[in-house]
RNA sequence: GGGAGAAUUCCCGAGUGGCCAAAGGGGGCAGACUGUAAAUCUGUUGCGUCAUGCUUCGAUGGUUCGAAUCCAUCUUCUCCCA
């Protein structure tokens, strides 16, 4: 089989430019094909994992993947689907992303001996002259076609600059640099990057009379539709110091049922076979398939180590031993106590359990705080020096989020 | 350049002088039920030493006993004409 026929497997493939000429160019070639990434956060998140997955496929089977980063684009920021223009991001704090980025993407992504290659557009962007590139550029696109692109349909309710519009010049473009550089033959990306990929495989048919590919795999959604990753708090982001292996390995562990499977091919390189033997499970059976997948992708991102820690906080939290050892945790010292004391709702607050106090006050009054598995029924409630006296307090909001709490004398 | 309209609490969206911390929905949080799932039901959702206190309705000033609601200026956005 095939690593195009994997992916398909896999259900990573939306959408490909040509099929067939696709399939056999990486049966049976070694190509160069490149993704952007849009250096619009200090960290990757789960969104961009799926880009880094279907790399590391094809790297995996020969080919060499060129991590394109946006230094260049960001500095305008891609409309497509959104229904606001971007704030935009100065020079240095692009620089800076993409620097965690490549941090990042070198966890899964072999970039040794040019078996990877990363690239940024800024380095040919920046320096365009804006003349000639309308000449050679900007006479390969119909502005009547771009505007019928679905991705732009939002915005032309709302208003599109002619900014922004650019933004899918720009990236055409890069794909006609990185042909002319790397002789990369195909770019792949989420599925509502199908229209700038279509615009750069035209241009650079257009320009310089060369076939090249696109395709685009599924976006990782909910079963609800939503897009995969996001919480109430934000992004899932891959950066342990941002979300923590626990908070991200819990992620997994709660995806509903509809989702494991999905995911599990998406997101793991478990084989085929063995995700099939778990699909068959139904119902509550599925509860043990939510452990697979989270420790299998906590795994990949935060290494086995951290998974195993992970892994082992969520079983004793929720099952029945104590073990303490790998909860989230937050350090006071006795300098937060005012005369050994220490109200509740003080102490919510700063270990941010809760954002105000009387939104601790309501958790309480509702019955969702427990502290050591004793249920707080008091918002008054008073913390002394003794209740660490075992050097640290076990703090359970709601069913799920546990954290601890220790003190340093 | 000319004309019309809009800006409300996390989001959508009511509210057009006091009964407005502001309807309703979404989302969030908590409780019940469960499988650390989904669905459902219930409560809650500006801040505070929470008993009548404080700060919110694009910004700044003004009118008034009293404004999210009226007036002026400004900012941003949408629409129509050029």
């Amino acid at each position: 089989m095939g690593v195009f026929e994997q992916l398909q497997e896999r259900g990573l493939i939306a959408q490909t430019t040509n099929e067939e000429k696709i399939k056999a160019l990486l049966n049976q070639e070694k190509i160069t094909f490149y993704i952007g990434f849009d250096p619009t956060a200090d960290s990757l998140h789960v969104g961009h994992f799926v880009q880094i997955m279907v790399m590391s496929h094809l790297q995996k089977a020969g080919h060499t993947p060129i991590a394109l980063f946006g230094g260049g684009t960001g500095m305008i920021g891609d409309p497509s689907g959104k229904t606001e223009m971007r704030k935009m991001l100065s020079a240095e704090d692009i620089a800076h992303n993409i620097n965690c980025f490549q941090k990042q993407m070198s966890r899964l992504i072999d970039f040794s001996n040019g078996k990877a290659i990363m690239a940024n557009n800024a380095d040919w962007l920046m320096n365009l002259n804006y003349v000639q590139f309308l000449r050679e550029v900007g006479v390969h696109f119909s502005v009547n076609r771009m505007l019928a692109a679905e991705c732009y349909k939002q915005r032309l309710e709302k208003g599109l600059s002619f900014f922004e519009l650019n933004y899918m010049i720009m990236q055409s473009y890069d794909f006609l640099e990185l042909n002319r550089r790397y002789r990369c033959q195909m770019q792949l990306g989420g599925d509502d990057q199908w229209s700038n990929i279509i615009g750069g495989v035209e241009l650079v048919r257009r320009s310089d009379q060369k076939e090249v590919y696109g395709m685009t795999f599924t976006l990782l959604t909910t079963s609800e539709g939503k897009k995969m990753g996001k919480t109430e708090k934000g992004a899932v982001w891959l950066n342990s110091e941002k979300t923590s292996p626990f908070d991200f390995y819990q992620y997994w562990r709660n995806v509903s049922d509809d989702d494991v499977i999905k995911c599990l091919k998406i997101l793991t390189f478990l084989p085929i076979e063995e995700i099939n033997e778990y699909a068959k499970k139904e119902g509550s059976q599925l509860n043990s398939v939510k452990e697979v997948l989270a420790f299998e992708v906590t795994k990949l991102i935060h290494g086995e180590e951290e998974a195993i820690k992970a892994q082992e906080g969520a079983r004793a939290l929720f099952g029945a031993g104590v073990n303490t050892e790998n909860m989230p945790s937050t350090t006071l010292t006795t300098t937060d106590f005012t005369d050994g004391n220490l109200g509740v709702l003080d102490m919510l607050l700063k270990v941010k359990l809760v954002p105000s106090k009387g939104e601790g006050r309501r958790l309480i009054e509702q019955g969702g705080l427990s502290i050591n598995d004793v249920k707080v029924t008091n918002t008054a409630e008073i913390l002394t020096i003794e209740h660490f006296n075992d050097g640290f307090i076990i703090v359970k909001k709601g069913k799920k989020v546990f954290h601890k709490v220790i003190l340093n004398q």
